[in-house]
DNA sequence: ATTGCAAGATTGTCTGACAATAGTATGATG
DNA sequence: CATCATACTATTGTCAGACAATCTTGCAAT
């Protein structure tokens, strides 16, 4: 007997297109500032302009790409003040998230989010780097899963492909590391205990201090001056 | 001498069309769930498919149309839940956004919004519909500008995009605005006082009231049964 | 009434083209 | 030599037309 009769239908060709690009600049394939040509990327891809540009207006109501008129694409940078403004309202999000999973979710949900800590900290202590990221995925798969607010969510894991324009993500910085898993074993610690006001306070914090450490960044990089835009940020 | 040379260039024509439907979509020409078709749009707007099309695109990005593969673009229809999901959201951010406003703002924002405050309440007492809902977004460009955070400036107004869906704006409900009026008031009052905490929790509540207001729809209006959607979902 | 099939309509995608604009190189001028 | 104006080139914005893939609808048959 089958169990599943759903086979997975292929996504329209304008959808691949705009899910390669998507991972091509979160993963930093792509770097923030660069620009990009829409004939090599219809070569690249093998697609049409019309299918590329498609998926480009796409990438740009995500704000993973800039397009100015008559200039063509390029991949977002992020300035200073854009990251001050997306760390607070990260803040904001995950410690809601984290409040109402704390309120809502079922136990069998809080016992799979136990299992994926454990896996984070064995990989943060293995310092397996791809490992960590993963476990780090599925932690916030599952916690915003089960935070029961759907709009939150998507719009959450909108700001956190934002951040990882900022090359710098704080899990990366290896001393940020420790200190981060801790934060994250003292949250799971209040989720178990069904103390919500006490997850929210933790994983806003937990945001605060990830914002400091990744915003070190400008302080070793001097940001261009206020007045002119040098046209290749240099983030590292 | 001429003060301004900047004349106003026109937008590329993708961006006319993205207005052109987006207004049509928020000021409710365009209803909740009506399929749109491409052939009929261009030519009601003169344009070609792939203009269209791309405008198309952005728009799905900001969730006021969905497109189904093969099936083609209609207005978005919101239902109980994203209904919800949407003012759990607001509430978050616009009583942020107040915070942040009383914390931040020049004296003479302040003002400006308190000016703004005094025609919002003389159009609600004369109950000029349209003038009201102009002195709200006024009220709204105020506030998000003196909050001091572009993204989420940006965000919440694309909720409240989003929220003009649901036909019944809490606002237009006859009865709900002088409470509404009160309410804002009270926020104002807040906000000259400078007590950030008091002007959060107001607008939070502002917005919880808003809510109870807006849903009543969905009690008067059976919803469809949970395993079946009917195509046409009636609002009103 | 239900099922199956065929016709029509709509979307997904491509190709090729051309105008408008931005960036760049060239040359003229002080 | 530096600066400015001009011409050229590359790239984007937009269009028209076409065709395959898929969905929807109406009709026929059981």
């Amino acid at each position: 007997m089958v169990t599943s009769l759903k086979l997975l239908k292929p996504e329209t060709l304008r959808a691949q297109v705009e899910n390669n690009l998507r991972q091509a600049i979160v993963s930093g394939q792509l770097k923030a500032g660069e620009k990009l040509v829409e004939r090599e990327l219809c070569e690249m891809l093998g697609v049409s302009r019309p299918s590329l540009r498609e998926a480009l207006r796409t990438l740009e109501a995500e704000k993973l790409i800039v397009i100015v008129p008559h200039r063509g694409p390029e991949v977002a940078a992020i300035s200073l003040e854009d990251a001050r403004d997306l760390y607070a309202l990260r803040g904001l999000l995950e410690s809601f998230a984290a409040h109402e999973f704390t309120r809502l979710a079922s136990d069998e949900q809080v016992k799979s989010l136990g299992k994926t800590v454990r896996r984070l900290r064995e990989a943060g202590q293995k310092n397996a780097q791809s490992a960590v990221l993963e476990a780090k995925a599925e932690f916030y798969r599952i916690l915003l899963e089960g935070s029961g607010n759907a709009l939150v969510s998507e719009i959450l894991g909108g700001l956190l492909a934002r951040v990882s324009l900022l090359r710098a993500t704080s899990l990366m910085l290896p001393d940020r590391l420790p200190r981060s898993l801790e934060e994250i074993d003292a949250l799971l610690t209040c989720i178990q205990n069904r103390d919500a006001k006490g997850a929210q306070e933790i994983s806003h914090k937990h945001v605060l201090n990830a914002e400091r450490a990744a915003l070190g960044v400008f302080k070793l990089d001097p940001q261009p001056t206020p007045t002119e835009n040098q046209d290749e940020p240099r983030l590292i």
